[in-house]
DNA sequence: TCCAAAGATGACATTTTATGTCGTATTTGG
DNA sequence: CCAAATACGACATAAAATGTCATCTTTGGA
């Protein structure tokens, strides 16, 4: 009658766990009630999830009971893919910022992250990551004038890069002269807190730094482009922009 | 006769998952091949998995197949607590830093991640938030004296903020001093790209700022200090360290 | 236009699992 | 030594999963 659509146990090994998580120290007896099944069958749960890999410790004894292992108080975080590559790419870049204190156990993460995707989309991810350049920070003049750059705009360029799409930007100049223009966007270069795009610029037929906080607004075209020589944007980085 | 240790289907399941995640474009036959099953119970499978909230799409006819929706590429990540926490953390300090190019889809997973901490927990990981303060990026002075602190200190350190640790410090003044104290460490200050530690010290009995980089050594005790009140280090921050 | 390839679904017999019950063993703190 | 707790084996039975067969729908291409 109830609702009960696939099997009972699937679900009633994922409200366990989720107990589990929730309750630092449970006995079979409660646990079996209110899952309404018998003990046996409760302990028998508890060793299907041990097999899966749960760390459940249990005490015998008087006081004792069943608990997860201290370490793991998160259950699991389902990513879509675009979360996954952008949780990726700023641990990355975060470790390339380098203010360590809270990076030191997201190594683990990273790993899992990496080892989650496939083969192919790995390679796609790295290709991503090389396109990606830390810098020097800005100088205090940079900073100063460094603005916070709308949402919208930040969802387009975003998309762009990742999907390698031609953009259409309209773009202020540091002597404020406006103009539109339609570019590639190949690589960000972030000299914090600033972000640059190195972008092919359809419109002059040359590669082109942008500074993003300058960019007013951005379009997507629909258009994908083909990554070109890595050549193409060397004189850019050559001029001191990378490293100190 | 050969192992099957707990339920097949729990397993299959699982095996099923993984290859729609790997593989673009399956159909149902090969599938069900591949997984020794009828095509019959091989779609019974898919409807348990859509049932539980796996996005998988389905064509008919010639040319048609099964896969998962392309927002979906990645599996799931198990965190310990302390992977986690950090993670969380180093989420909230990136969205404070402010550059946002790569933090637009990990909104998503913070408040995944915070929903999947236990009521108590989630109110642990809040405390440890409060204590974490950013500031305004240093000076390019205090960047060029800026220098990477070893591994082994970052660790002690960050144990002991997480779990409210005292801490015995090895640490070098401006004017090269050294001098080795016992610290609780109450608050981490980020002014990019330096940490400091808002400190109680214990051997001069009042609060003191640390810069992290300057401390060349850090030992666990084992012993646990409870939070003084706010005000204790207010005149710290009233000094400007905070905002601009 | 019609066929073949693909997914979707229902019914039913059969096989496989899961479950409850009972009994017993083992730890452990008081 | 007892009571409270986990652990596990055996067995009958209830429940779920599976295969087979049949039928329907959608779709691209010959």
């Amino acid at each position: 009658m109830a609702r009960s659509d696939t099997s009972n146990r699937l679900q009633r090994l994922e409200r366990l766990t989720a107990q589990l998580k929730a309750e630092p120290f449970c006995i079979i007896k409660e646990l079996a009630q209110s899952h309404g099944v018998s003990e046996r069958t409760l302990l028998r749960d508890l060793a299907v999830l041990r097999e899966q890999g749960l760390p459940i410790e249990s005490d015998r004894g008087r006081g004792g009971g069943v608990r997860l292992d201290r370490r793991w108080g998160v259950g699991r975080l389902n990513l879509a893919y675009a979360e996954a590559v952008d949780l990726l790419i700023g641990i990355e870049v975060a470790q390339q910022l380098g203010s360590p204190i809270f990076l030191a156990s997201l190594d683990t993460v990273r790993r899992q992250l990496i080892a989650s995707f496939s083969p192919e989309k790995r390679e796609r991810v790295e290709a991503l990551k090389s396109r990606i350049l830390v810098g020097v920070t800005s100088s205090t003049f940079v900073q100063a004038s460094a603005s916070a750059p709308p949402d919208s705009m930040i969802k387009a360029l975003h998309q762009a890069f990742i999907d390698r799409e031609v953009l259409n930007i309209r773009y202020r100049r540091e002597d404020l002269d406006l103009s539109e223009r339609q570019i590639e966007p190949h690589y960000l270069l972030l000299k914090y807190p600033v972000w640059y795009v190195l972008a092919f610029d359809h419109l002059r037929g040359e590669t082109r730094t942008f500074r993003c906080d300058r960019i007013q607004h951005a379009q997507l075209t629909g258009l994908r482009f083909q990554l070109r020589p890595r050549q193409a944007f060397e004189h850019i980085w050559e001029e001191g922009a990378l490293l100190a």
